[in-house]
DNA sequence: CTTTTGACCTGACAGC
DNA sequence: TGCTGTCAGGTCAAAA
């Protein structure tokens, strides 16, 4: 479920809460998620104070110390806040009491979600270490991304969705992302003009900060951090509106299938 | 190196 | 009311 704009909602939501609460308990109700919980976790976390929340690619980073906890939401993942914790429901993994009683509460019906320790932040992590920039950091620019994709014969938007060339960018993002540039998803990555990628960054950025804007997508699951939904599905132009009207030129968007992924465009707007 | 495919897991929904 | 098949926001690992 979430990308870039659903976690940054979801740290931006979290983090007042949290930061100088020192964590009294952990309560892990089942380790399975995609790598198991850590089975010291507990005893690692108990009585630190977190410093600071920050959010890496995907990944949400709680810094205490030189250590942190790494959290990832998978397709299903949410985490809320709680003053007064109603009764535990399946698929609630995970519960961090802290020193005031606020409780942070880790959701996943599909638990492909993650919470890792990382025992320096300073020596990296095998999860962090190969990502690439974020979209917000000026090394993600046209020149950056036309040096990269020289090599890259497969579809734009696999480029644009693997996080080695840029961070945070998933299915919904990046097809509405290349609607936005005007570059059909299917384009091999080494054929699109240094030109149509300066836009392409351009809209990266825009699409990432209208979705933070309007508290992200909801589609099925999604909720903040007070859970509150999101709003910015009703502003696709392309996702999930395959045979509907392209809001800007009337014609019908288009499905197909890259790398096992659904992908919507409107094929008068993003020609060939 | 790049690219493709399968795997992980649950729930929702369509069609029979 | 079942049952089966398909699909879903992610991304790793293995194989080609």
């Amino acid at each position: 479920m979430p990308e870039l704009p659903e976690v940054e909602i979801t740290r931006r939501g979290i983090a007042p809460h949290v930061i100088g609460r020192r964590v009294e308990r952990i309560d892990v109700y089942d380790r399975r998620l995609r790598w198991p919980v850590p089975a010291d976790l507990e005893t690692r976390l108990r009585g630190l104070t977190i410093d600071r929340v920050d959010r890496r690619s995907k990944y949400l980073l709680f810094h205490v110390g030189e250590a942190a906890l790494l959290v990832h939401l998978g397709m299903t993942g949410t985490l809320r806040t709680w003053h007064d914790p109603p009764p535990r429901k399946p698929h609630d993994h995970v519960d961090i009491t802290f020193d005031d009683g606020t409780v942070l509460r880790y959701r996943d019906p599909r638990r492909f979600g993650a919470m890792l320790w990382v025992a320096s932040t300073a020596d990296g992590h095998p999860l962090l270490d190969a990502l690439g920039p974020e979209p917000f950091d000026a090394a993600f620019d046209a020149d950056y991304l036309w040096r990269v994709t020289r090599r890259r014969h497969a579809a734009i938007k696999l480029a644009l969705m693997d996080n080695r060339v840029v961070t945070g960018v998933g299915n919904i993002y990046a097809n509405e992302a290349l609607f936005r540039a005007g570059i059909r998803p299917s384009t091999p990555a080494n054929r699109v003009s240094k030109a149509r990628l300066a836009r392409l960054v351009v809209a990266v950025r825009a699409v990432l900060e209208a979705a933070i804007a309007k508290g992200g997508s909801t589609l099925r699951d999604f909720v903040g951090s007070d859970g509150a939904a999101g709003y910015f599905q009703l502003e696709y132009f392309v996702y999930a509106r395959a045979g509907a009207a392209c809001r800007v030129c009337k014609r019908p968007i288009r499905q197909s299938r890259l790398g096992q992924r659904s992908s919507f465009y409107c094929a008068h707007c993003q020609p060939r």
